[in-house]
DNA sequence: GATACATTTATAACAGGGTTATGAAATACT
DNA sequence: AGTATTTCATAACCCTGTTATAAATGTATC
């Protein structure tokens, strides 16, 4: 059916060196001719595969979330559920931070094409359905987390989709801001914001401050030992 | 001194047809040659007057301050702080919600040539004197709302800074998300989400469950009755 | 194995952006 | 009035996405 089986290897090739092109050189290196040069072909690869420059950048925005899933994926359950949240929260915050550009095209924020990476509504019980598969498997991390808590009776009884909307819009806010560059750099705003707000979500949504400070020393805890920042 | 006094006053249109143009047709339709034709004018009057795109965009970022802190201002300080905050956070959302292409621009995030609309620094007490001025204005307004809930007493005692980077955070990214459509259409995400986050957010920094509810309610239904919202 | 077909690819051109020289027009100062 | 300085319109330049076009490459069929 395909005269060359080559296609998918391309079109793979065409994927990573975008993102390593983002990564390097921000949004304006993410060009066609840049691109063919990279994979050592000429500008109509984007062409016969993807269709254009708008429909390339989408799939790096899906790669994105991808990669998201995967590494919010790799938090361990713990018996501590509130624990997890704020551990999930960092494992998002470190991801984002390690490669801001690829993560504002995800967003949707950097638009080298005027592209955009609505995923669709999730107030809503049918159309959260009919979401893109990437965005909602990184959602369901959040809401399966809030859901743990809720049934550990830490949090008051509450739909956990709209407790996970609430850490989402949080700590997505804090993670916009810091890379942003409002926080400092480093790890400044982990300490002075994003901790005491972990603390703040999870006092607010029914747990005990002493609970909730227990918890989030032991993520903290956790986190300072694994990437090796040592807490000052 | 200068041989043509109109310099300033053709400045001030181009950033006014800037934003028409950034409000009707996303960022792509803010081009030089639009520009200029929207003015009557050559390309040129973008490059005597502001050097380039770029210099101009990051003023209309500026204004998008501007506009953001004037309607800030426009909340009246009452008796209940606590509510106050909902309402500065109501007005944020309405103002980006009425112009969300203006404020991809001011907050960075959309980017027609590559431009960032950094402010600095706010967690450093040096570094935050010498922010740019646009943006100190209207998080100004937050700084000062979280300190009168501490010296109320409804919030505990804590750098009224940290508690308004928390605010900011959790607003700013559920603003964010709304805007990008994860929350549905109309006041749909406001109902749902962002109401149940201020209660959390007023719990979580100190007030009583029933305190905070009550504001929230104040808040609520000022903001029903101004701008028309009949709750379902 | 040779031919027909579909797909991919390289080349080259086009269209539409930002930007820049250049000289003319317009205004303030002497 | 004359001079200097700024502004502006025109036209070109460069770069980027995109699109024709034809050659090359692989698959399927006989």
């Amino acid at each position: 059916m395909s005269p060359k089986p080559a296609a998918a290897e391309v079109k793979a090739k065409l994927i990573e060196a975008a993102i390593r092109l983002l990564a390097d050189g921000g949004p304006e290196a993410l060009q066609a001719r840049k691109l063919a040069a990279e994979i050592g072909a000429s500008t109509m690869a984007v062409y016969t595969h993807f269709g254009g420059m708008g429909a390339l950048v989408d799939e790096v925005a899906r790669e994105g979330f991808r990669r998201l899933s995967a590494n919010l994926g790799e938090v361990e359950e713990t018996d501590d559920p509130a624990a997890d949240i704020l551990t999930l929260a960092l494992a998002y915050r470190r991801t984002v931070v390690e490669n801001p550009q690829l993560y504002a095209v995800t967003f949707g924020q950097s638009a080298p094409n005027g592209q955009k990476a609505a995923l669709g509504d999730m107030t809503n019980e049918e159309t959260r359905q009919n979401l893109s598969e990437e965005g909602i498997v990184a959602f369901g991390y959040l809401v399966r987390a809030a859901d743990r808590v809720i049934k550990a009776g830490r949090f008051r009884p509450a739909p956990e989709f709209a407790v996970a909307a609430q850490l989402w819009s949080a700590v997505h806010g804090y993670i916009t801001l810091e890379v942003a560059g409002y926080f400092g750099d480093g790890e400044n705003g982990v300490e002075q914001i994003l901790v005491p707000l972990a603390t703040t979500l999870g006092v607010g949504l029914g747990d005990t401050l002493e609970a909730a400070a227990e918890s989030v020393r032991v993520s903290i805890e956790a986190w300072r030992a694994k990437e090796g920042n040592i807490g000052t």
